[in-house]
DNA sequence: AGCGTCAAGTTCCATTTGGAACTAAATCAG
DNA sequence: CTGATTTAGTTCCAAATGGAACTTGACGCT
């Protein structure tokens, strides 16, 4: 009754034991869905997300566009904020909030871009660079976790396939409208 | 003045390349942040929705829980709400309106469940199968395109590569709470 | 220089979201 | 078999969200 499996892979030991811990439907969105890909990634990415991002908030109160300013600030000091709409995907008035809060908790601090008075130049103040230091690590046990399963040759492998795919998406269509 | 790279790749080549087409807090969280995982992760996942999702609901007049109930049931004939909350991540509530929501757009029917009086067994009507086989096409030339820089062998790993992800993920923790 | 278009951030407000409490049914413990 | 706990799904409501309009400054173009 089941049709062909429409994903690439062929993991058929681990699959069988795979049956009994995931649900039905996740199987099905697994080796029977033909958009494997886009699957694969958010379930990944979903829970990757979901633990860190609750854990930060019930410990510092942090809801995640306001995470996301702290940390893209934290690994890159001066920024504005269309640099990290631009690399979010989170819309400009969510991200403007985010910031605004950041401001009034004093984990931010801001000067106008001398260059362009529009723009400010986001930096951290030691009390916000004290939570970005404190949740690195944990954000990175969390990577280790799920990658420990894959190999080190692996999981490079998968770091540089999604480079790929990254260096490519400027190519990608942000618009599917004109498609019939 | 730059850290030595955090993540695991080294497409140099490439890479000079697209320093030119991306926000340079892009470059920064891509080779220069010890979660590249969850960066990338998050960054393809939403290069793939956020099109296809606006495309569905200027299209369809269907929300992203919509046509994920949708999409599932279609996948899946029989599924019930709890199924596509376990694959979805999204909380039940969310589902539960979606489905309300298709029900009263006659997409789908369903019948409470002869085993458990409690549940529900999810149908697509004809007008809803009707959606799904014109919006799978669509999805999955979206991710032919972003397939296309990578050879038939380079997309076989990526999928068996995320596969041992998913198969590995009913051992990663829900919460971080315990920890420090 | 002067005018039209574009870009960075902000504000407004209707809609969506999701935690928590709830109902009803299933399952478990003794 | 009965009461205690868990589970499927719904409802309620305070809070977050994001599209659209707005403000101010930058960047053409003539």
């Amino acid at each position: 009754m089941r049709r062909a499996p429409t994903a690439l892979s062929r993991l058929d030991h681990e699959r069988e034991a795979a049956l009994r811990d995931l649900d039905p439907l996740t199987i099905t969105k697994l080796w029977d869905n033909p958009c494997w890909l886009s699957f694969r990634l958010n379930f990944i990415a979903f829970r990757f997300n979901d633990p860190v991002y609750r854990w930060i908030e019930t410990r510092y109160g942090l809801v995640r566009p306001e995470f996301v300013v702290l940390y893209a600030v934290g690994l890159r000091d001066g920024v504005a904020a269309k640099n990290i709409v631009a690399s979010s995907g989170l819309p400009k008035n969510t991200l403007s909030r985010a910031i605004q809060k950041l401001l009034t908790r004093r984990l931010l601090k801001r000067e106008t871009d001398r260059d362009d008075l529009r723009s400010f130049v986001l930096r951290l103040t030691t009390a916000g660079r004290a939570i970005f230091e404190e949740t690195m690590p944990v954000m990175v046990q969390q990577q280790t976790t799920m990658l420990e399963g894959l190999s080190e040759a692996e999981q490079r492998q998968l770091c540089e396939l999604m480079d790929k795919l990254v260096i490519a998406s400027p190519t990608w269509p942000n618009d599917l409208d004109n498609q019939t």
